[in-house]
RNA sequence: GGGCCAUUAGCUCAGUUGGUUAGAGCGCAUGCUUGAUAAGCAUGAGGUCCCUGGUUCGAGACCAGGAUGGCCCA
């Protein structure tokens, strides 16, 4: 469709800017009505000022202060809301209806909320509250996270204890009250903002029936052969005799020594390696071939399994003297260089790809050495062949998981030698290094050495140098019985928002170690495994754990840590009667004190969660910052596949993170640090919560103060379009309301396109489009609202007969709107929409208390006659927007000619004078015109004949009624029956 | 170093399967309006579509490489 907006007598092609002037405007009165001190000039002489029948209009009216006052009277709606059980009470409502689930992900229990917690906690809260307000019975359950090393060092460190002369039970007490103060803090902060939801009864990790779930679940996981103990490379401290975690590491320089050593073939060993090579045998002679390792742990060489090689690099073979060294071609040139010796020969060379499988001996021990390939090797240090000991070395220990290597720890907890490691047995390994460096040279092992600086992980507690050591850990086991495969084959399945989630998340379970969940602290939930005192057999006997999870329901309180019973208990509570070791029929137990990994506890939330607090499983939506693909989305995924076979979520919604202006990450020590509850302070919750809207919530957000000025900007905008709203229905009573055919033409239009924005802004709402939904509400309205119907609407609504039908009609359309508008902000600026609606007059609101009792508008989808209407509407629009376009004499002093093509001529005439209405000017006359498309319609104005009236200011023959003289007939009428009452 | 994501006006974002002169809101400037007034309406200025190369009659869009920033790893 096109709109001309030629003038009458002119052909020129219609722009959109410049000057325009109709040579039949009266040019000389436009100027002079323009210029408000000249407003006499345009009035009749007879009449004072225009003012005089201000009294006599409709003007909008409402007590909805334009002031905001954000963070003074939001605090007082939380308190509102809670007092009224705004939340319940809805909740109680939609009970019959189905469920919509949204499953908090449980926030960390320590530190204050930022403003990435602000825009997860936001973000969830308005899509429960979208299905809220759709009727679904749409129960939030928050929950918090309140295990785990953090908590347990800020616990230490508030109240000043010392981990290694503290007794466990009085430790867990303390990290309790810490994670309690943390609760509580983050949930005041939570409530501010608006959020609704069982805030009164979150779930917690440290709850007895939580607790109990972590070990039932540990239970399946035992009974289906999914858990087992096994080795693993963890960071030890031998002064304190402990296992540490990565966060109680400190890197500090020390100097190791550093030494290059052969890893000599025998002869088969050599035949092979040399054809490998590619090196001829007449090359070779007789000289002895050697891989050339490099290490700084020499201490470690005892249980060395394999060689690691880089499958991408080139290896060559080296004469020099009388051997052969075999290593990458690109370290060759600086390993000669640490010894000196004749000048060096190459004499062949493979891919490290080639060599895999290849074996060479072992320098102290009767034994071989596997050649294996390894991503992380580097070709800027040692020789490219990197020794690996996989108990003494995490990516060792993942290199030996790969290729089946034995994992030897021949190293006891005080870092002594064992019998293992022969000769050097009860050695300490860093004093061990000088004999092994010499029985070395004594072999001939030892191609050269020297000094080496570098960084190196420190126990945090005691400064010393700490060793990998092979630890016993219980393991879920991700391929013995298709685990990963099967989570794999779940993830298409998922709706994932951003759609990349789905690719990002199946490279998560693909790269999913076998997932280690023993920890050695103690602020968790234990690990209930026994040792048998006969055997020493160690094992976690389904049974035996589902009685210490009953031991916890039952005997736990809300005042103490349930799980400290397996502290306190005598063992033989959780044992059932003459319980026996399954390997070799003993009767007498210990038990073990593993607690398990924090993310294995948040990782079976969908299990405690949802179907104990009466929601239905799979939950329908997961909402998480991007960082959770490998975090609560994956744990949750995998243990919900390993024990009921499928995903715990629907759909998966991650975010991006919130940077500064600048788009760095925010960080306290960088000082663009930004607290929620400090911003809250500043801006008020609702512009912040605009905020989340206003960006894209999957990519990374920006946050600073001009973009929050901006934000606040807009804010004001849809708060005083409310208000304008509320100020023109506030005379309406509910039984003036007109059923919709009875509506004007131009209000049954605008219920239309409420219609058709509704749907799609709910569909937006119901997809996750929270940025579409804040574009299509904007633009709805400013373009359809503000500067169309609500300005078009003036003039009736104002003059127009006070409970007249024009007038009336007006009203129910735009309290329509406003209760649509109201609804669908509500899930969004919840305070503002809730504030409006408390000024929405009560006799309208009934039983509706709150905006949360409240429907959300359901909308239509589009048909022909959907189409039609809306085609119709934007007709209306954009030729009222040219008419309001020109330059020169506006509105009322013009009047209009509309000419309409065969098919838009009757629709138009059907209008009647809201078409004139439509336009704002003061007279209309409809023309059909053959030559113009059948659709499509141009307009023409002038200067409107007649005098301003000086009441509705539309330019009409005045003068009818003698003693209102400056008033039009219509105005005289209304004014003399005014008069009269 | 690897995987993934982002980059369009001062700011926040649109931009359909490649197709006229790249759009909106906010901000800014100007005009109107004192009957939305801490508001409303209109008009206007403002762009090296991150860079380089390629495919194509035609690239903001597709391909390759790079830069910057972010998340997760190493």
């Amino acid at each position: 469709m096109r709109y001309d907006d030629a003038w009458l007598g002119s052909n020129a092609a219609p722009t959109r800017r410049g000057p325009r002037r109709s040579n039949r405007v009266a040019v000389g009165l436009a100027e002079a009505c323009r210029n408000p001190l000249n407003v006499r000039a345009c009035m009749p002489p007879n009449r004072t000022l225009a003012t005089d029948y201000r009294s006599t209009l409709n003007l909008p009216t409402t007590a909805f202060p334009m002031r905001a006052e954000l963070a003074k009277r939001e605090p007082e709606r939380v308190a509102w809301w809670q007092e009224q059980h705004v939340y319940e009470r809805r909740l109680e409502r939609n009970a019959g209806n189905p469920q919509w689930i949204l499953h908090d992900g449980p926030p960390y229990a320590n530190g204050d909320v930022h403003m990435g917690g602000f825009l997860n906690r936001v973000l969830k809260d308005v899509f429960v509250k979208v299905h809220l307000l759709d009727g679904a019975y749409a129960k939030f359950v928050p929950g918090w996270d309140m295990h785990g090393l953090p908590i347990e060092f800020e616990a230490l460190r508030h109240f000043g204890l010392d981990f290694h002369h503290i007794d466990p039970i009085a430790l867990r007490a303390a990290c309790r009250e810490r994670a309690f103060y943390w609760l509580d803090r983050q949930r005041e902060t939570f409530l501010r903002m608006g959020l609704l939801g069982d805030y009164a009864h979150p779930y917690r990790t440290i709850d007895k029936d939580f607790e109990a779930t972590i070990v039932d679940t540990l239970a399946d996981l035992a009974e289906s052969r999914q858990l087992y103990k096994g080795l693993r490379a963890t960071l030890w401290c031998i002064h304190d005799e402990t296992a540490l975690a990565e966060a109680e590491i400190e890197y500090k320089e020390r100097v190791s020594p550093s030494i290059y050593v052969r890893f000599t073939a025998d002869a088969a060993q050599r035949t092979e390696l040399l054809g490998r090579m590619h090196v001829g045998a007449a090359a070779a002679g007789d000289a002895p071939l050697s891989i050339v390792i490099w290490t700084t742990t020499p201490w470690t060489l005892p249980a060395n399994a394999a060689i690691a090689l880089r499958a991408d690099a080139m290896y060559g073979v080296y004469r020099r003297g009388e051997e052969m060294l075999l290593l990458a071609d690109d370290c060759a040139a600086d390993v000669f260089a640490q010894a000196s010796g004749p000048a060096t020969e190459w004499l062949g060379g493979a891919l490290g790809t080639e060599l895999v499988g290849a074996n060479v001996r072992h320098p102290l021990f009767e034994r071989d050495s596997l050649v294996v390939s390894a991503g992380y090797v580097a070709l800027d240090t040692g020789t490219g062949a990197v020794h690996t000991a996989p108990g003494h070395g995490a990516d060792d220990f993942e290199t030996g998981m790969r290729f089946g290597l034995p994992i030897r720890c021949p190293v006891d907890g005080a870092g002594r030698f064992t019998g293992d490691a022969g000769s050097y047995a009860g050695e300490i390994v860093f004093a061990a290094n000088e004999r092994i460096i010499a029985d070395l040279a004594a072999g001939g092992a030892l191609f050269a050495r020297g000094d080496f600086a570098h960084s190196y992980p420190h126990c945090w507690r005691c400064k010393n140098p700490v060793i990998f050591r092979a630890t016993s850990q219980w393991f879920i086991a991700m391929d013995a019985n298709r685990l990963r495969k099967r989570a794999e084959e779940r993830i298409p399945a998922i709706t994932w928002v951003p759609a990349w989630g789905e690719q990002r998340m199946a490279q998560m379970i693909e790269q999913h170690p076998e997932w280690c969940i023993s920890r050695q602290r103690t602020w968790g939930t234990p690990i209930p495994a026994l040792v048998c005192r006969t055997c020493r057999h160690v094992f976690l006997d389904p049974d035996v754990a589902r009685r210490v999870a009953g031991v916890f329901r039952e005997r736990g309180n809300e005042a103490t840590n349930a799980s400290d019973l397996w502290w306190t208990e005598p063992l033989a509570v959780f044992l059932p009667e003459n319980f026996a070791c399954p390997q070799c029929n003993g009767l007498a137990f210990e038990r073990e004190y593993n607690i398990v990994d924090i993310w294995f506890e948040s990782g079976v939330t969908h299990r405690a969660v949802l179907e104990p607090r009466g929601m239905h499983w799979p939950a329908d939506c997961y909402l998480e910052g991007s960082d959770q693909y490998r975090g609560w989305f994956r744990s949750n995924l995998i243990t919900a596949v390993a024990t009921r076979g499928t995903a715990p979520y629907k759909t998966a919604v991650s975010t991006g993170w919130v940077v500064d202006a600048h788009g760095r990450a925010m960080h306290k020590s960088a000082g663009n640090y930004m607290g929620a509850a400090a911003a809250m302070a500043t801006y008020g919750a609702d512009v912040l919560r605009l905020w989340v809207a206003a960006v894209e919530f999957t990519a990374d957000m920006r946050l600073g103060d001009e973009l929050l000025k901006a934000i606040g900007s807009v804010y004001r905008n849809w708060r005083n379009r409310l208000r304008m709203l509320l100020g023109l229905i506030a005379d309406l009573r509910p039984e003036e309301r007109l059923p919709r055919e009875r509506l004007a033409p131009l209000d049954r239009l605008a219920l239309a396109k409420l219609d058709d924005v509704a749907y799609r802004v709910v569909d937006h709402y119901k997809n996750y489009r929270l940025h579409d939904v804040y574009l299509a509400l904007l633009a709805y309205d400013t373009d359809d609202l503000s500067s169309f119907y609500v300005d078009v609407l003036k003039d009736p609504m104002y003059s127009g007969e006070r409970s007249g039908l024009r007038r009336k009609s007006a009203q129910t359309a735009l309290f329509a709107i406003l209760e649509a508008l109201c609804a669908l902000l509500a899930p969004l600026l919840s305070f503002t929409a809730e504030e409006a609606w408390q000024f929405v007059p009560e006799p309208l609101r009934g039983e509706r208390r709150s905006i949360f009792d409240v429907n959300l508008p359901h909308g239509s989808a589009r048909g022909a006659a959907e189409n039609a209407q809306l085609e119709l509407w934007e007709t209306l629009r954009l030729l009222r927007a040219n008419v309001a376009g020109r330059e020169g004499p506006r509105d009322f002093q013009l009047q209009a000619r509309v000419y309409a093509g065969s098919a838009l001529e009757p629709r138009l005439r059907a209008l009647g004078d809201n078409l004139r209405e439509a336009l704002v000017v003061s007279g209309l006359e409809l023309v059909a015109e053959a030559a113009l498309p059948a659709d499509e319609a141009r307009v023409e104005v002038s200067a409107a004949q007649g005098e301003k009236c000086s009441r509705c200011w539309k330019y009409l023959p005045l003068g009818s009624d003698a003693l209102h003289p400056t008033l039009c007939a219509p105005c005289a009428t209304i004014v003399r029956t005014l008069e009269s009452g």
